[in-house]
DNA sequence: TTTAGGG
DNA sequence: CCCTAAA
């Protein structure tokens, strides 16, 4: 098989070179076998779908521009982090075996006492290496051909992910992250995870990630719910929401770490583990993005565009806009009269009041204050939106009775909605917001921990700016998600990212209001794409950055970030309702 | 239709 | 998340 033949060859490695001999890429049998190979979460073999083909085909072969990249990246890793080369491997087109049998092939260079403090967690459970990896170290050609072969995830992508960070990651980070802490799992926790049953391990798995896995391999498990669990160690308010139980936490994500922790840490002291393991990790340098930037991405000028309608309508005097703003748009709903609606066009959002029984007053008013649609007079035919909502409207009963036990999360996560795949409920869910006294509802679909993984692997697989891609390949299931939504997802990252530069008193500040805190292992890499694919927005900052860094090259340690006005001050990309 | 960007 | 302009 010609997987064998790879775990035993890294010469050819999951990535292969620019220059390099492309035999194995096209060679059919090689398609053919991963064809063969696709295995579902019970592990058992089944047919390849077009779809995973077609991505066994993206696996191999990297993108033209990806190569560039990482060509320039490794390179230059080359040149200035001798730990990462062996002293036989010369460089250049060998850079990429390097970095593959790092990141991928060769496990056992884990061991190597000078990697292993540069190894991130996250990229190891991203790669299905864990963390035996470091200790026991079974035949590691088993792990890894397992996981490649997709037992792990039942499906592919991951294993193209794993090689695109591995080889990017590792040579970021392998440069980069001197300073960087990274967050390990006490070895003690093996041993618990080792005397869970697989029964034991589902169910961690599931509060982990909100999702359920058929996997019974039990190395799977434990590695993923350990994954799980580092999150939740990198929370920096992790033993206050220890302490505080399912009832204090704000969200379901919030709530995911600690459940799992609880189910993990069972009689154990978590908090004094925490405290001893814990330390944040501080990001240096932004070496690669200006090397990226100078050599590798065409700057595009920022597009221009006049100024929104509605903006315009906003700006003018709010007294105005009922009265002469929009004479087309009739008050319909009762409610309208009570409360000032938005002064925007809205879609027709047909309201269940069935729902509305079992939210409350207050949940009512905000809802319909906030959100009460209208019908759209300036448009000829409705969007696609409009009917996948209207689609989902007979669920939302359903949903709302559950999401009215707030308190109790915990079923929430429990219930079969939360189950499948795609975790397709409603278009609707509830933010719990504990400063608040009344809780208050956004329309708005809070993203897990899982989703948040999914978009950072999509744009590390397409880059930034095709969501539709990535919405596609990664979200297909998920119909609350569009492509919009990822794009904006990124930009929330991309400033929670570069927020976490900044000094601990504002983040606690902004915690207060956050859902919850994207664990560090998450920013880091969303850190490190950014850099690899700079937002559009950012790249002129950065350019600039670029050449002040390279004018002078003494204060490398000044916080880069802070210098541009892109970074907000709100640190979220939200819409600020203005209430009555 | 999709993407970028402002709100 | 929503909306619009631009491509």
């Amino acid at each position: 098989m010609m997987l064998e033949k790879r775990f035993q060859e890294p010469k050819h490695g999951i990535l292969m070179g620019a220059q390099e001999d492309n035999s194995m890429i096209s060679d059919k049998e090689d398609k053919l076998t991963y064809k063969c190979v696709r295995v579902d979460g019970e592990g058992s073999f089944v047919a390849a779908s077009e779809d995973n083909v077609l991505e066994v085909e993206h696996l191999l072969a990297v993108p033209d521009d990806e190569k560039i990249l990482m060509d320039d990246i490794l390179c230059f890793e080359s040149k200035d982090s001798e730990l990462l080369i062996r002293d036989d491997v010369p460089c250049s087109d060998d850079c990429y075996q390097l970095n593959t049998d790092f990141g991928a092939l060769d496990c056992n260079i884990m061991q190597d006492e000078r990697q292993e403090p540069k190894f991130d967690f996250l990229d190891s459970i991203l790669q299905g290496l864990n963390e035996d990896s470091f200790h026991d170290t079974p035949g590691f050609s088993s792990e890894c051909a397992d996981y490649l072969l997709g037992t792990g995830n039942g499906n592919l992508y991951t294993g193209e992910l794993s090689a695109c960070f591995s080889l990017k990651d590792v040579g970021a980070t392998g440069m980069l992250d001197s300073s960087e802490a990274v967050v390990s799992i006490p070895s003690q926790y093996d041993t618990v995870l080792d005397k869970m049953t697989i029964g034991e391990l589902h169910e961690a798995f599931q509060k982990a990630f909100g999702q359920e896995t058929s996997v019974k391999d039990k190395q799977w498990l434990k590695r993923h719910v350990l994954f799980g669990l580092q999150n939740c160690m990198e929370l920096e308010n992790v033993s206050s929401l220890l302490d505080n139980g399912p009832s204090s936490h704000e969200n379901e994500d919030g709530l995911l770490c600690t459940s799992g922790s609880q189910v993990l840490l069972e009689g154990k002291d978590m908090n004094d583990i925490l405290k001893s393991n814990y330390s944040e990790g501080e990001t240096t340098g932004f070496q690669i993005s200006n090397l990226v930037d100078k050599e590798n991405v065409v700057l595009t000028p920022k597009r221009q565009r006049k100024p929104t309608r509605r903006y315009i309508e906003e700006s003018s005097d709010v007294s105005c806009r009922h009265s002469s703003g929009r004479p087309d748009t009739p008050v319909n709903s009762s409610m309208d009269n009570v409360l000032q609606p938005r002064s925007q066009n809205r879609l027709i959002h047909q309201r269940n009041l069935a729902t509305a029984r079992v939210i409350g007053k207050e949940d009512i008013v905000g809802r319909s204050a906030t959100d009460t649609r209208k019908p759209r007079t300036g448009r000829g035919r409705p969007r696609k939106r409009f009917s996948s909502l209207v689609g989902h409207d007979s669920d939302e009963s359903k949903e709302y009775e559950l999401l009215s036990v707030v308190p109790k999360i915990n079923r929430v996560l429990e219930s079969p909605q939360y189950e499948s795949q795609d975790e397709e409920v409603s278009d609707d869910s509830i933010l719990v917001r504990r400063s608040g006294k009344a809780t208050r509802r956004k329309h708005h679909r809070l993203w897990n921990l899982s989703e948040v993984m999914k978009l950072i692997e999509g744009v590390s697989r397409f880059g930034v700016g095709r969501w539709t891609d990535i919405k596609r390949m990664l979200f297909a299931a998920s119909a609350h998600r569009t492509s919009v939504d990822l794009k904006d997802k990124w930009r929330n990252l991309l400033r929670a990212s570069c927020l976490q530069r900044q000094s601990k008193k504002e983040m606690e500040q902004r915690k207060k209001h956050a859902s919850y805190p994207i664990p560090q292992s998450v920013l880091r890499r969303v850190r490190e794409l950014a850099n690899i694919y700079p937002y559009p927005r950012d790249r002129k900052s950065k350019l600039a950055q670029t050449a002040a860094t390279a004018a002078s090259n003494l204060d490398s340690a000044a916080p880069p970030t802070r210098t541009n006005a892109a970074i907000s001050r709100s640190g979220r990309v939200v819409h600020r309702k203005n209430f009555v």
